[in-house]
DNA sequence: TCAATATTAAACCAAATGGTTGACTATTGA
DNA sequence: TCAATAGTCAACCATTTGGTTTAATATTGA
């Protein structure tokens, strides 16, 4: 674990947690700032702003200063790899189901 | 944090580890023993079996029985929910594409 | 100018994580 | 029968995580 963080295990990490996954949910109908995002969470907004980071880490959200609030907007960008990812190995899942649906065939021609 | 724990959670947070990720991506190719996954992760039998245990929590691997063995075989199904969760707001990048296209194609008509 | 607001930073804490070791059980095969 | 193999379990450890509080900074607006 001393290792650095691969792109992907910071993307995954992010969405890991139901209050960033919120987060990103939110974010995607508007930018917010933190107060925002913060406000139905029941937490403080230092925790928020920590939950944050960790998706800015990840590359999902840009936080941009404007006056003294923070707008967070959403970046799908890192997303595309993860969907790649999750896409890639879910295909298994139809290749046991034709496998199955085969096999089940190939028994009944028997 | 004292809340139980969504699918969703614990599919992301599973996924969230390389070691981990690493193991789906062998298991996809086909069923393997504790050992033969411990094997090129430097890291003891035990370390490896509490990561599948990881695995398995998430419904992401079964783990069955056979004569000393334990045969690890993956189970895409839950690999569904997280796809579709990340496709769903991966689209918004797409959109935010499209935006910026039909903004650019104003601008040049005006 | 100055109080209120929005946020961050740092120190701290409890719990979870990722790993180890050592003892144990179950199974194999000579 | 008995040593070797495959794995689990429990205890333990260091680090990370998710949260807090308190203090500080920057900005707003009266």
């Amino acid at each position: 674990m001393v290792e650095q963080k691969s792109d992907a295990d910071l993307v995954f990490h992010a969405l890991g947690d139901p209050t960033r996954r919120m987060m990103v949910e939110r974010l995607s109908k508007r930018a917010m700032t933190i107060g925002e995002l913060a406000q139905p969470l029941s937490m403080t907004l230092a925790g928020a702003s920590k939950h944050v980071g960790v998706l800015e880490k990840a590359g999902l959200v840009l936080r941009e200063k404007r006056g003294r609030e923070r707008v967070c907007t959403l970046n799908p960008a890192p997303l595309l790899a993860a969907r790649d990812w999750v896409e890639h190995y879910s295909q298994f899942w139809n290749a046991r189901l034709d496998a199955l649906e085969e096999a089940l065939r190939e028994d009944g021609n028997e």
